[in-house]
DNA sequence: AAAAGGCACAACCGCCGCACA
DNA sequence: ATGTGCGGCGGTTGTGCCTTT
């Protein structure tokens, strides 16, 4: 036997929403608040399903939504996030403030689906036609990224990730966060005690992390509460860290190798290479007073930053994308996942660093 | 002018995960 | 531990408008 259906669909009306179901809906919201759309509509005096109020709400009738003109920028931060996330158009639509998950899969569905597999069409016959004088793949073909993730690296890489986003949005929150992931890393090797790694960041009464850049991110940054969430994911997965019995550090890949990772080369405008040594990490990650983005983004001093920051719109995500994609890709689809129990489901082999394909 | 086809988008449906009793 | 209800999500359908034939 399947569920049963969410309520009585008989004496319910259906289709296009009225002026005036409209009216009492937003009403008896503006009074009560919205949820709770189970008894909604007999409360409101809607007849409609609860379910079909709650997607007239959050769809339509909510205050904050942009409706149509979906701008160039905003199509191609669409492009970029599907590309990345697949159909997941809750979460896409949750990087466009104002634009609302239907929206945005209808948009795609009608416009974009059709206008990228033209200019796929287009950059394959022109690969074809190249054929014999390079035998790489067109642009493309190249910029399809495998979105599993890696476990083991998770502090490091979010932090590798939130480095440059922080760098756009709030010097405190990137520094803080990455120079303490690194402190952890090389704690993990001396020590074992979860306390010991909560000394290093700061906590609150109840054992939480509380990072004063993180609150400070927070705080500055009211247009872009993904920020947010980036310090609590960073959080998170140092928590987490926290609980894992595995010798992490070990399995970390070398920082040599990182170095690309950590967008160094674009920071300071050389190569810098790492070593393993606690030192030389802190040195490295503390060296950010000046920075140097190669997308317009010039060098900042801290009030240049500070007032950079406070100019960020959630869109210069694009701009984060460019960079990102550039240094690590595949930290950026796993911070972008949602849940840690996403990231679990999808781990696989937590020592292996999967090739972006 | 009318029918057919295409398109955009609002709305619906069924499934799933989570919270709670 | 388990069943149930609710809210959220993504896929699909319905509908009205516009363009083409």
């Amino acid at each position: 036997m399947g569920r049963s259906p969410c309520c009585s669909k008989e004496g319910l009306n259906r289709g296009a929403w009225t002026k005036t179901e409209d009216i009492i809906l937003c009403e008896y919201i503006r009074i009560h608040g919205d949820g709770g759309w189970r008894t909604l509509p007999k409360k409101a005096g809607i007849k409609r399903c609860g379910k079909s109020c709650r997607l007239r709400w959050l769809n339509y009738l909510r205050p904050d939504i942009k409706r149509g003109g979906i701008s160039p920028d905003e199509e191609e931060l669409i492009i970029r996030l599907h590309r990345l996330l697949g159909n997941r158009w809750s979460l896409i639509a949750g990087r466009l403030p104002g634009r609302t998950d239907n929206e945005i899969k209808n948009y795609w569905n009608t416009c974009l689906s059709k206008k990228l597999l033209l200019s796929m069409n287009k950059s394959q016959s022109k690969a074809t036609k190249n054929v014999k004088s390079t035998s790489k793949s067109s642009p493309v073909q190249n910029r399809v990224f495998k979105t599993t993730p890696v476990k083991v690296t998770t502090a490091v890489r979010l932090s590798e990730t939130i480095r440059p986003k922080g760098s756009m949005n709030g010097y405190g929150c990137s520094n803080r966060s990455s120079d303490e992931a690194f402190k952890l890393c090389n704690a993990k090797e001396t020590t074992n005690s979860s306390k010991s790694w909560c000394d290093l960041l700061g906590n609150d009464t109840e054992g939480r992390i509380s990072t004063s850049s993180m609150s400070l991110a927070l705080e500055r940054s009211p247009n872009s509460y993904y920020f947010g969430t980036d310090a609590a994911t960073l959080a998170d997965s140092l928590l987490d860290l926290n609980e894992l019995s595995s010798p992490d550090c070990s399995l970390l890949s070398p920082p040599s190798n990182c170095s690309a990772d950590f967008g160094l080369q674009d920071f300071c405008g050389e190569p810098v290479t790492l070593t393993a040594e606690a030192n030389e990490f802190e040195v490295v990650s503390s060296d950010q007073n000046i920075m140097q983005r190669d997308n317009g983004f010039t060098v900042l001093d801290d009030q240049g930053i500070e007032e950079f920051y406070d100019h960020t719109q959630p869109l210069d995500w694009i701009h984060e994308l460019d960079y990102i994609e550039k240094s690590s890709p595949r930290a950026l689809s796993f911070l972008l996942l949602e849940s840690e129990d996403e990231r679990e489901e999808k781990l696989g082999d937590h020592t292996q660093i999967p090739d972006v394909v």
